[in-house]
RNA sequence: UCCCGAGUAGCUCAGCUGGUAGAGCAGCCGGCUGUUAACCGGCGGGUCGCAGGUUCGAGUCCUGCCUCGGGAGCCA
């Protein structure tokens, strides 16, 4: 009887004799010898075929073999420094499980939109398989951090009646009696009102924007990660933004050197985010592009290029803290130095990957918030709940949200957030 | 929605000022005892995105449409 193993654990299993199930991704002949490449999610394993060694029907088998088949495999584990993870099978046993016919992504070059219309194959190439390792252990690490300082995961709506940021499209659809329903684009609002059960809590989940965006930063599904503190304000909120990106990257460096290896990611940028990160008012920022040779309006939001260039000067995650009031959300509170703008901060990620983190204190007075939400022309009715916090016992507090897409493509050094989620969804993409 | 760019073999692409379709890889056949996207030889493979126009002749020029990519706006 063999041990069926995965490929991770065979360095524990050098010298035994055991049984591996995966699928081929290469296989080489040189006439009297054979390599297979099997994976299995584990790892990446090779076996070895030495054709005067093995049964006939073993050698025929593995001539059959094509990219892709589902293959069971017998053999004595070795280690060999030839081999690609130190460890290989010399086989004495070969079973295929489902063969695979045509497999359509060859080792070779292929275009984008190619490869996205086979997502659901593209998935398991080893390129991929390392982003969504290094994507699971950044989310692992994001609930492990929350977790340690004693936060609660409050699950908030994805479907909601009118309400949430004021700009932006929402997706609709028909909700029985009630009209229209929108796809959440924030927990934010409901966070708040968890924060005055709970006090320090967060959510994470899939948020919609049905914005017509083509560009490298967007996705109209991606995955926000949001958490609300009572009584913190700006001040705390800024530190606790740069624990927060410093620790999601510090574990996926300890913990996922390998995949970063295998994504070719100068990890040097990456050792550097370490808290304190930068920190720039947005006043000051606009300065400091004059000086790069950018000028923004004050009072206009910073672009993309402009913010580019601005992350670009540190070699650090930079917080660009107090924003104008009127390029901003409703809910946010206004600075009392200068009314002209208000406590909010976002942080942007060096290596041109720009706004990671959007975060403010919350407008914690009642009849400020009031006023915001009339002079933005908001429906005062729908945002009934969201006053009443402010009416029983209002409370300092303040929060942000982190796109995880993003951070991943940051911490991957991939050049499009599409490919950090396993499904992407686009303005033309809905399948696979 | 706007501004650029691209659609040619299963995939990645070449195809000049218009002259009747080409390479690498993949596939199939053969060879090779340590390969790392193995290598060497051979074979098959096309509605040139769609529709119309100019022309003796269109992959190539013109018009419209479709699809995709990049960017802008908006944001995480």
């Amino acid at each position: 009887m063999q041990d069926i193993m995965r490929i991770g654990d065979l360095p524990k299993a050098v010298g035994q004799s055991v049984t591996v199930r995966g699928w081929v991704m290469t296989t080489r002949s040189s006439g009297k010898i054979g390599f297979l490449v099997l994976r299995d999610g584990t790892g990446y394993l090779q076996a070895v075929l030495p054709k005067a060694e093995l049964p006939e029907s073993v050698w025929e088998s593995f001539k059959q073999l094509t990219q892709e088949a589902s293959v069971a495999v017998t053999g004595a584990a070795r280690a060999d420094a030839r081999a690609p993870g130190g460890v290989e099978l010399t086989l004495t046993g070969l079973e295929l499980l489902g063969p695979s016919l045509d497999f359509p992504i060859t080792p070779k070059e292929h275009g984008t939109t190619f490869l996205f219309e086979h997502r659901h194959l593209w998935l398991r190439s080893r390129r991929q398989v390392a982003v969504m390792r290094v994507r699971h252990e950044a989310i692992q690490a994001m609930r492990d951090f929350f977790y340690q300082r004693g936060f609660v995961l409050v699950d908030t709506p994805l479907l909601t009646g009118a309400i949430g940021e004021s700009a932006g499209n929402l997706f609709e659809t028909d909700y029985f009696d009630l009209g229209k329903a929108y796809l959440a684009q924030t927990g934010q609002l409901y966070l708040e009102a968890a924060a005055a059960a709970l006090g320090k809590v967060y959510c994470f989940g899939p948020t919609f924007r049905a914005e017509k965006s083509k560009t490298r930063r967007h996705l109209t599904e991606f995955w926000m990660v949001e958490p609300e503190v009572a009584w913190y304000d700006s001040q705390d909120n800024m530190r606790l933004q740069e624990d927060f990106v410093s620790h999601v990257v510090g574990r996926c460096l300890d913990r996922r050197k390998e995949d970063l290896k295998e994504l070719e990611r100068d990890t040097a940028p990456l050792e550097r985010v370490t808290p304190p990160f930068h920190r720039i008012s947005y006043t000051d920022a606009l300065k400091k592009l004059e000086g790069l040779g950018a000028s923004v309006e004050w009072g206009k939001d910073i672009g993309g290029d402009e913010e580019t260039m601005l992350a670009n000067s540190f070699e650090k995650p930079v917080l660009v803290y107090n924003y104008p009031k009127k390029a901003k959300a409703f809910y946010m509170k206004e600075n009392p130095a200068d009314p002209r703008t208000v406590l909010n901060n976002d942080c942007l990620a060096p290596e041109g990957y720009g706004e990671i983190i959007g975060g403010s204190q919350r407008e914690d007075d009642h009849d400020r918030l009031l006023a915001r939400i009339r002079q933005e022309r908001l429906p005062e009715d729908a945002y009934g709940w969201y006053l009443d916090l402010r009416k029983y016992g209002t409370f300092v507090h303040s929060g942000f949200g982190l796109g995880v897409e993003r951070t991943v493509a940051w911490i991957c050094g991939m050049p499009h957030v599409r490919e950090a989620i396993a499904f992407p969804r686009q303005m033309h993409r809905l399948r696979p």
